[in-house]
DNA sequence: GATGCATCATATCACTTCGATATATCGACG
DNA sequence: CGTCGATATATCGAAGTGATATGATGCATC
């Protein structure tokens, strides 16, 4: 899961550890912040499957020599120190590869993964990535997964020997599933629209 | 988080593992199915912290025996095999013991842990353990990071650089916080109005 | 009454993730 | 000049996940 969010990032433009999970949160929705004990490790695992690779970031000191005024001395030593991968501030700065993009395809459109809500928000956050007709199929199956879950929920709360304080969580889950399935239906009702939208240029 | 969940159970009842993972889903609302591999380890640890003991079950056979007709002997059988806590089909029933009730106290009233909304959830299904001002206290806690949750999440469904799908995850996560926001006032009225009745009655 | 299948039940494994902590650099501020 | 807060990587132990193994039990079916 978080190596397609990785991945996912990386497919728009490089970015280094730190800045990754910003980024989740404010690009992909993810609402846990992800530990650096997750990221770390995830990159260089990803790079040890090479998926992505170290690049030594565009023109290290360019910004801070033009902006800056006798930094220059300092930054030369900064980069002899650096090696291969490590710009600015020791930032080791990431690039998706071919296999990369392949991978994150393969991994985005679905091998026969169920989805959370979790991962179920990642894949709509990337669903540009994906074709209309792998994005339609995506939101069904949620949604038939999501209709499941909403029989059982319901069920639970009505369960008369919880008391009204689990009876009350269990209500608000429903209606937590009903909003998603809301979620769901509009998008599926823009793919539909899109879809005529196209047909109809096509004519 | 699981150690409370499992507490609360067993504050309940004795339960045996096997159990414990329905338990969870459908008394206290804990909506991703926990593994085994996490409760085992757990009952285990709980019980070397002394929050817990096994306990041999009442009456191992009695009830196969008495709607049973003729398995008296293969019972027996199987009680001599079975160890101290091993019941029927090696069932290990788990009671709380009572330094476990103290530190469920102590853990569900909160020491410094920030409620994500799993654990938040969790807390509300077991509320009745709490005092009405530790309630009023969770709930108000929780409604104030929401608040802050709810200013953020909105901020990023309104940046222009997020495509359609990716402001979509993130306005439906807005909608999700308003709904939380929306249950908790629910839950903080009717603590109010509890108290009035309350202070009513004592009139 | 044997057979065989679904369910109940515990356990363990490799791998991932989390939370805390360590370390160091940079920029801003007084 | 010092120090504080943000940036940045790294690592550790503890805990959780998903898969898999193993076996007992109940029940249906022949």
């Amino acid at each position: 899961m978080l190596d397609v969010a990785i991945l996912g990032l990386l497919m728009d433009r490089d970015h280094h550890g730190y800045e990754i999970r910003s980024q989740l949160r404010e690009r992909l929705g993810v609402s846990a912040n992800v530990s650096f004990g997750s990221i770390y490790p995830a990159l260089a695992r990803l790079e040890r499957h090479g998926l992505v690779e170290a690049v030594a970031p565009a023109a290290p000191r360019a910004v801070a020599i033009s902006t800056g005024s006798l930094s220059g001395e300092r930054a030369s030593l900064r980069t002899l120190r650096g090696s291969a991968g490590l710009g600015r501030r020791g930032r080791k700065v990431y690039r998706i590869t071919e296999r990369g993009r392949q991978e994150f395809g393969v991994l985005l459109a679905d091998p026969t993964t169920v989805d959370d809500g979790r991962t179920f928000s990642l894949r709509v956050a990337l669903a540009r990535y994906l074709t209309p007709a792998l994005r339609v199929r995506l939101l069904e199956r949620r949604r038939q997964d999501l209709l499941e879950r909403l029989a059982e929920v319901r069920q639970d709360a009505d369960n008369p020997d919880l008391d009204a304080y689990a009876r009350s969580v269990m209500s608000h889950a429903a209606h937590g599933v009903e909003l998603d399935l809301e979620w769901i239906d509009d998008l599926l009702s823009i793919e539909r629209s899109d879809s005529e939208t196209f047909a109809r240029e096509a004519k």
